[in-house]
This record gives C-alpha cells, sequence and structure tokens, in this order.
DNA sequence: TTGGATAGTAACATTTATGTTACCTACATA
DNA sequence: TATGTAGGTAACATAAATGTTACTATCCAA
C-alpha cells in the first residue's frame, strides 16, 4: 500500500487509489473503524484485534500517524501509556469506514444465504 | 486480498475487512470508478488505467466478477468483444467510491500543499 | 503477406505485505 | 526473586500481490 509509483491512468495517480493507499491492507480499516468510537491504547487495540501481531499494529499505527489521520500520545509513564486517536482530518474518513462496514455487514448476509442455499442441495 | 483468513477480532471477520477484501488491492477501486461511468470493453479500461497489464487487469476483472459486482458480456464476435459493466449489486458500491474520489482528491490537494511548503522554504 | 486490432492465457520473476521469534525498559506484585 | 504489565524494536522468514515476457486465434486492411 505503501510504495505504490504513481500512473494509475489518471495524471498524478487517481483519487480512489490515493484513499485506498491510506485505508487498505488488512488491518488499516479495522483499526480506523475501531477508532471511530473513542480513542484507545495500545494493547487495548490489540486485544479488539485478535488476530494482529505487536510488530504489524506498530507499523499500522506509524503509517497512519504519518498520514495524518491518527494521533500519538505518549504519556511519561512506567509502564508506558500510549493513547490513539482520530485526527480531525481522520474524522474526515468516519462516513467512509461506516459505509464500508454497513456495506461488508450486507455483503456477508448475502454470502451466508448464498451458502445455506448450497448446503439446502444436500438435502 | 483474496486468501485472507478470518478472524480480525470480529467474530467471523470483521465487516469493514470484508469490503476491503472486495474493493481493495491496487487496481479494483480504479476499475470500478471507471465503470461506474459507463459500460466499459476490455482495452477500453486498459488505455484508461495506463499502468496496468493486460494479466492483471484479467485478474481483477475475474475477481470482481465472481464477487458479483460486475458483468462480464461477452459478443461472439471475431475480433472478440466483451463489455465489464456494474451489476445492480456493483451498483451500491457507488456511494463509497465517490467518497473514496472525494477524499482523495483532498488528500492529494493537501499533500501538494505540505510539499509547497516545504519548497518554500528553500526561497 | 505483413501487420494491427481484440481479448485473452501460461510460465516465470520480483516486490510488497505480513508473520515469527526473540529481545528491551522500568516498575509493581506475588 | 521470578513474573506480569505496557509498548515497543530488530532480524529473519514466508505468503501474497503484482509484474514481465512470450504466446494464442481470427479477421481485416495496407
Amino acid at each position: 500500500m505503501r510504495n505504490r509509483k504513481s500512473g494509475y491512468g489518471c495524471p498524478e495517480g487517481c483519487p480512489v487509489e490515493a484513499t485506498l493507499d491510506v485505508i487498505g491492507g488488512k488491518w488499516k480499516g479495522v483499526i480506523l473503524y475501531h477508532l471511530i468510537e473513542d480513542k484507545k491504547r495500545f494493547n487495548e487495540l490489540r486485544r479488539l484485534m485478535s488476530g494482529i501481531t505487536q510488530r504489524m499494529l506498530t507499523l499500522q499505527l506509524r503509517e497512519l500517524e504519518a498520514d495524518g489521520v491518527i494521533h500519538r500520545e505518549v504519556y511519561p509513564q512506567v509502564p508506558p501509556k500510549v493513547e490513539y486517536s482520530l485526527t480531525e482530518f481522520g474524522r474526515t474518513l468516519e462516513p467512509i469506514i461506516l459505509l464500508m462496514r454497513d456495506w461488508g455487514e450486507n455483503y456477508k448476509k448475502l454470502a451466508k444465504e448464498k451458502k445455506t442455499r448450497m448446503t439446502d442441495c444436500h438435502l
């Protein structure tokens, strides 16, 4: 998602692709989705996304931060406390994420129905 | 995008992720974006996305077809004619794609301004 | 009769994305 | 004094996505 060369037919790269560069990949959408609700600590996010590794979470958070959509707040404590939240700019992604959530839910529902119909053939 | 295992913290996979599975990757968003306007022939799409190879275009179109978002119409002619269009279900993605286009345009504008400011330091 | 247009496929190579394991600090509790 | 907690980093390994090149068929026009 990160190192894509420009030139998608549109001069200077396609805008749809630019967005996908920021929110695409395996984890970013999900991270943003969780942050819409409220700010979260590192391990809090990790627990919410059971499959993710520490390393991937760190990487994705750093990229989102570099793109200006999330903010990283470090509290100088021991043990450390770090909070991640959407920036004002990141909030502009909210409608997209929510639409994607809705569409995905519907898609999964349809996929499940299809599977059920296929299973029915064996009855 | 295709072979991801489930288990993103949400049981049975996160809905946001499910959507990204369908429209994510380097080319799918752009393909759909072009198809929103009107149906397109294979080489027509290829010309619209100057960087894509024949192979990638074929692959992505087949996956989109398998997911039920586009339709492939073959006209039995020589030389061949194949038209790709959004299905009714594919049309439900339109709001997402258009939002992504708008957000991406804004993002690129902001990125350019930032670059300009940085360049200004050298004046 | 050579070359272009159309819509591909097959074999292979490379680049990106993601995953695994081990390690770090400094404090608190058992 | 071992163990857990929090939020990481580094080196390494694998899986997935994407790219390269060559090849296909049939018709038409130069």
